[in-house]
DNA sequence: AATGAAGGCAACCGCAGAAGG
DNA sequence: GCCTTCTGCGGTTGCCTTCAT
């Protein structure tokens, strides 16, 4: 054990690689195999360490490296290894022909893990954030939106102000009005919630429970029974963090939710009950940013209907029977 | 057109495990 | 069983490019 020296040595390059040093490496490793990637670098006339050389093959001059975007289908391999196994990125590698594990982890940091997190999912997880900051944009949005109702009430209140009143609402008749009270009682349901955390959490915990949101949702008097994955059926989380094999219903607290929620959105969130947890997000959510892909990802995720990322522990399906007989697979659970 | 911010990616660093003496 | 060397992996950094102001 311990660390290789080769590094320290002093003398040796260090930084872009010129393509004359990678005309080297690559005809040396083609006429005689890498063989010691500590002696290669002297046998190749490379003033590089053994290290350099062997992160530049692998990551870039290797003849099978597959170059340009990454497909639907492989970002949904990276999603589901990585619900699974976590950020063990070279194992993800083994999966994903012509991507180096170098590749994939940049993929994940610069364009998965956002997506992710403006999905209001743990990247780490890959299941529903529940802390309040992670709500707070919607929080906003939807206080916002108390500020019309209360405008439209008052207006109520004062025929003369009917007529701002409706231009308020854009339109909206009695329908629209009531499904703005049921938006506003979500809210205040939300709102309760969520301090009632921040003042139970004490320090540093600022995490929603699950029991606090199950509570907003049955406050806001959602129809959905609470779904869970049946006793025993954990799905497998080894990542860093994950949670426990335990189980997160489908809660309209996990779900993120904007103003500008549709009255038939609105009614697929308070329906949702008899769905998982990402079937709400990809049936309803409105999009918080550039989520098409993410949509074809739900899309096929639904499908296959067997993804962590999908259902989360609600989902009944488990990894292990979307792939049974990999022993890539069975050897992480 | 200039400049700063953000995004994307290649490469480095350091740790840990495997292998061999 | 211990020590040394080598390799592989994951996290992080820094540079370059693109975008926004």
């Amino acid at each position: 054990m311990g660390r290789s020296p080769c590094c320290d040595e002093r003398g040796l390059k260090k930084g872009p690689w010129t393509p004359e040093e990678d005309e080297k490496l690559l005809q040396y490793i083609q006429k005689n195999g890498h063989g010691s990637w500590r002696t290669l670098p002297r046998l190749a006339g490379l003033n590089r360490c053994g290290k350099s050389c062997r992160l530049r093959w692998t990551n870039y001059l290797r003849p099978d490296i597959k170059r340009g975007k990454f497909s639907t289908e492989e970002e949904q391999t990276i999603l589901h290894l990585h619900s699974i196994i976590g950020n063990k990125w070279s194992a993800i590698a083994t999966h994903l022909p012509g991507r180096t594990d170098n590749e994939i982890k940049n993929f994940w940091n610069t364009h998965l893990k956002k997506r992710l997190i403006q999905m209001g999912y743990d990247p780490m997880t890959h299941r529903p954030r529940t802390d309040f900051f992670a709500a707070l944009p919607q929080l906003i949005a939807l206080a916002s939106l108390r500020e019309q109702l209360a405008a439209a009430a008052a207006a109520a209140a004062d025929p003369t102000a009917a007529a701002a009143a409706s231009q308020v609402l854009q339109g909206g008749g009695a329908d629209h009005v009531a499904i703005q009270a049921a938006k506003l009682q979500y809210l205040q349901c939300l709102l309760q919630s969520a301090g009632d955390t921040i003042a139970s959490a004490g320090a540093g915990a600022i995490g929603v429970s699950a029991h606090d949101a199950d509570a907003a949702l049955s406050a806001a008097d959602c129809s959905a029974s609470q779904q869970g994955t049946p006793s025993g059926s954990a799905v497998p989380t080894p990542t860093s963090g994950g949670h426990p094999s335990g189980q997160m219903p489908c809660t309209f607290s996990d779900v993120p939710v904007s103003s500008d929620v549709e009255a038939n959105q609105l009614g697929l969130l308070l329906d949702c009950g008899a769905a998982d947890g990402f079937a709400c997000h990809g049936n309803s959510l409105p999009p918080l940013a550039d989520l098409s892909d993410v949509v074809n990802l739900v899309d096929g995720c639904s499908a296959t209907a067997s993804s962590s990322f999908c259902g989360g522990a609600s989902s009944p399906l488990h990894w292990p029977e979307f792939f049974p007989d990999d022993p890539f697979i069975t050897d992480f659970l």
